[in-house]
DNA sequence: ATATTTAATATTGTATACAATATGTAAAAG
DNA sequence: CTTTTACATATTGTATACAATATTAAATAT
């Protein structure tokens, strides 16, 4: 297996994406290339073209000849965003149930039971959010609909910011436990409909818990 | 008003997707960036740079060291994407719907009149596909939900090649004219539900109609 | 003749240099 | 004093030049 090389531009594109989704460049903050360039060792040809591939994920707004800024997303954006996974993952879902196989099945226990784990620790730092985002990827695994797949994983990134702030704020994941339980035996026994139901119901609820903390955060701001 | 300064690399994205959509540029024909940035006068970044954004457009695939390409979209890529716009489209319509004016109705039906006279006219050219985009369009038009309207328009522009190649073909669109007005009164008469999946079943059709063709040519091309 | 290695060519990736545009500041006009 | 204009500075946009990688063709070995 020969050596993996990225381009400079891809390194680049994974140093800004994670200074964006760490909130360490805060949203609306200005991405000036020359300092990204000095800073990262590269000329600021490179880290155009990140800034490029990093607004087709959302994460950067650019303009031209004034330049990029972290994206700032409003509470109604979220809004939408998370209104827009709820339709697309419970899609994923729906095409994924029927082909979920034992082993999928427990694979996708064993996440869970990690992640109630590290909630019952009290867990706030990212770990909790990476196996509720791999407890969720498991039960899509098999819809086999790369394109959809690749879309919510756009809007999951892009909406990471928010639910690591919100796990952080509120000291862990707020949606019930028993809900993923609940849910992983709704794909168990193939009840479909109700499934993706469950799962759009699940969705929404967090988006509400993030939506109110982010209109407090706004309103403190004043 | 100022004179808008559009840059060099929009005004390139602008004339390869041109190209791709028009299907000079085929799918699978690579885009070699210092052809085209001879033939279009401008040195080889404002090319890449264009050629970043189309691939974020879906239109491009870029590969590191290896150059972009036009996308190919196979019989199972336009499958998953035209079940995505159903998906979404039926969205934007259960949002817009109820917020359509008596105005918004007269205007969409005014371009359905367009539409239903080109089509009797046998037009096969690109006017067809346009009146029937904007036809959609006016009944999306009160969703408020700008980054959904991103993504359709997004799916719209990159299935549009196949549409199309399939008027062409066909001459004309397949689809029964009567479906439109259908949809129009459903709107009318605000029956939300039905007139979504009246819209889903409507694109699944014009899918259907498109894939049996696709499936055609790819075997031909054997 | 086929497969493998090596050199030549083509093509992409990136740095540097310069041009165009925008932003900020000081002088001039009202 | 406020507004406008002209200038200086900062920042982005693009061309050119060079470096790195991939592709092709030729040479060698099997």
């Amino acid at each position: 297996m020969a050596i993996e090389h990225k381009t400079r531009t891809q390194l680049v594109a994974e140093a800004i994406r994670e200074k964006i989704l760490t909130g360490e460049i805060k949203g609306g903050e200005p991405l000036r290339q020359a300092a990204l360039a000095s800073e990262l060792n590269v000329s600021r040809i490179p880290v155009r073209e990140a800034l490029l591939q990093l607004e087709a994920e959302g994460l950067v707004h650019f303009e031209a000849h004034k330049g990029a800024t972290a994206t700032q997303l409003s509470a109604a954006q979220i809004d939408e965003i998370f209104d827009l996974r709820a339709l697309l993952e419970a899609e994923l879902l729906s095409h994924s149930i029927a082909h979920l196989s034992e082993q999928d099945l427990a694979e996708a226990e064993h996440i869970l039971s990690q992640l109630e784990t590290a909630m019952n620790a009290g867990d706030t730092h990212s770990a909790t959010g990476d196996l509720n985002s791999r407890f969720h990827a498991k039960l899509y695994s098999r819809a086999e609909r790369p394109q959809t797949r690749e879309l919510v994983d756009m809007y999951c990134k892009n909406s990471e910011r928010y639910v690591r702030m919100h796990i952080l704020l509120a000291g862990g994941l707020t949606t019930a436990p028993e809900e993923h339980r609940t849910l992983l035996e709704l794909c168990r026994t193939k009840k479909t409909r109700k499934a993706c139901d469950f799962l759009k119901k699940h969705i929404v609820e967090a988006k509400n818990d993030i939506k109110k903390l982010l209109i407090k955060i706004e309103h403190e701001q004043r």
